[in-house]
RNA sequence: GCGGGCGUAGCCAAGUGGUUAAGGCAGCGGCUUGUGGCGCCGCCAUUCGGGGGUUCAAGUCCCCUCGCUCGCCCCA
């Protein structure tokens, strides 16, 4: 095999695709316009020490899945594995927080280095949503609230909003010691890797898959016992929050989410129809980031949305496939003969200055092999320009889509008379 | 990083040691050098992801390697 292929877990998106990612595209961003979402764009690739720093140093992230290397000038460059942390130090860096809270979305490729499977990439997409500089609870239902009502619009069935609470920082240090504390205790009830994540990431083992770890885990103490009357008041109005938005709710006690920096909130919305990567969309609040590093503290939440996750499951639903249908060409030029050829570009041009979508067909094959080329490009007119039709400055037109009679018209009134029809809802 | 499945043309795919590697779709040419969608005819893999080995004989068996895929892990 001589040929060159993309890298592993890269993968190409092939014109036939295309439309349904700029459907979602589309529809994302007029959500975020309708709530006042502005985006930003940050590079792909960013010091190494953000993502250290900000995602922590414990998680699998940063420990294994990084695209990292050193540039020419010997810095350690990373390309970003999620968009939360580059977001954050955007808007820390141009000062951004100085002119009051930020509401903010992005979108675009992002790198994790990991074995790739069904709904999961080496090189994938998001779109997510931070909202900077309110601690209200308030906030949170409202990002919650664009993901869900965003996937709604879209006819994606079938999903559930999973929700818990990590507490307060404060919160989370005390139940850590606890946890850890039986943890040690009932360490031959765990599996090898949650025993081993004992100590760096003690949390992480409540959401094992481990079915003995797990019924090990049904005694172990309840986050929610360690909670401060605060942070249980806060989750409180979280949920009746969402109650009042009649978003349906399924708390997960279990769910801990593998960025470090999340407190209180955290959510995934979820799918049983994507195999074992269910998630389509998770989030949470991070009130510590902004400030570790290095802005000014500043409470926050966010969620990122997987758009190879959101494809699939679009694919499985025909009418939302539909609706990401590419519109059809309005006319394809057929021509044949020196006088004809030349017509046809300047033809061209005329209509597609006046909005129609214009393919013309400069192959200078047998019109019968153009007409079959026509029909299948899917344009809904055929103009056929000949010797004939070239010394008398007309076009021939046929309805590729019904049967009617051809009709000849002038060569300057064709592209006047292809956008009444347009306009005029020709069926 | 670990485990299972798989790799025959642009796509789908038959083939389970024995002469020339089915078939379908798409493509190209023709029937039709001014008319598509239907039909008919023809063309389209010196070679089965790559390398090595076993054998008189390998797409078929063995080893290595690359890739895809599903799962673990993790997450979007």
């Amino acid at each position: 095999m001589a040929s060159l292929q993309s890298l592993r877990g890269m993968v190409d998106l092939l014109p036939a695709q295309i439309s349904i990612w700029q459907h979602i595209e589309a529809v994302a961003r007029e959500h975020f316009r309708r709530a006042a979402v502005q985006e930003i764009r940050t590079p792909l690739l960013e010091v190494t020490e953000l993502f250290a720093r900000g995602i922590g140093e414990a998680t699998d992230v940063v420990g294994k899945e990084m695209y990292t290397f050193l540039d020419r000038g010997e810095r350690s460059c990373t390309l970003r594995p999620e968009g939360t942390a580059s977001a954050v130090r955007a808007v820390i860096e141009h000062g951004l927080l100085s002119q009051g809270p930020q509401r903010l979305w992005y979108g675009g490729p992002m790198f994790r280095y990991e074995r790739p499977q069904a709904g999961r990439q080496r090189q994938f997409h998001q779109i997510g949503l931070e909202l900077l500089g309110v601690a209200d609870a308030r906030s949170d239902v409202e990002a919650i609230a664009i993901a869900w009502d965003l996937l709604a619009d879209l006819g994606v069935g079938g999903l559930a909003l999973e929700l818990n609470t990590l507490g307060s920082p404060d919160d989370r240090i005390r139940y850590r010691e606890r946890l850890v504390a039986w943890l040690e205790a009932h360490r031959d009830g765990l599996d090898p890797d949650s025993q081993a994540r004992i100590n760096t990431n003690p949390l992480r083992v409540l959401d094992s898959k481990v079915p003995q770890t797990q019924a090990t885990l049904a005694a172990a103490p309840p986050l929610a016992a360690s909670l401060s009357a605060e942070s249980r008041a806060r989750f409180e109005q979280v949920q009746a929050g969402l109650a009042a938005l009649e978003i349906p709710v399924q708390l997960n006690p279990r769910l801990v989410r593998g960025l470090d920096y999340y407190s209180h909130t955290a959510f995934e919305i979820t799918s049983s129809q994507l195999g074992a990567q269910a998630t389509v969309c998770g989030g949470g609040r991070y009130d510590g980031l902004v400030q570790q590093l290095g802005g000014p503290p500043t409470p926050a939440i966010g969620w990122a949305l997987g758009m190879e996750r959101l494809v699939l499951l679009l694919a499985q639903m025909p009418a939302a496939a539909a609706a990401g249908a590419p519109a059809p060409l309005d006319l394809y030029v057929v021509s044949r003969g020196e006088a004809a050829e030349a017509l046809v570009l300047p033809l061209a041009r005329q209509g597609r200055a006046a909005g129609l979508a214009v393919e013309c067909d400069t192959s200078g094959a047998a019109f019968g092999k153009q007409f079959k080329r026509a029909d299948r490009s899917g344009a809904r007119f055929a103009a056929v320009i000949g010797d004939a039709e070239a010394a008398a400055a007309e076009v021939v037109l046929k309805d590729l889509r019904q049967h009617q009679a051809e009709q000849r018209l002038p060569i300057a009134a064709l592209v006047d008379w292809l956008v009444q029809q347009r306009a005029g809802g020709s069926a």
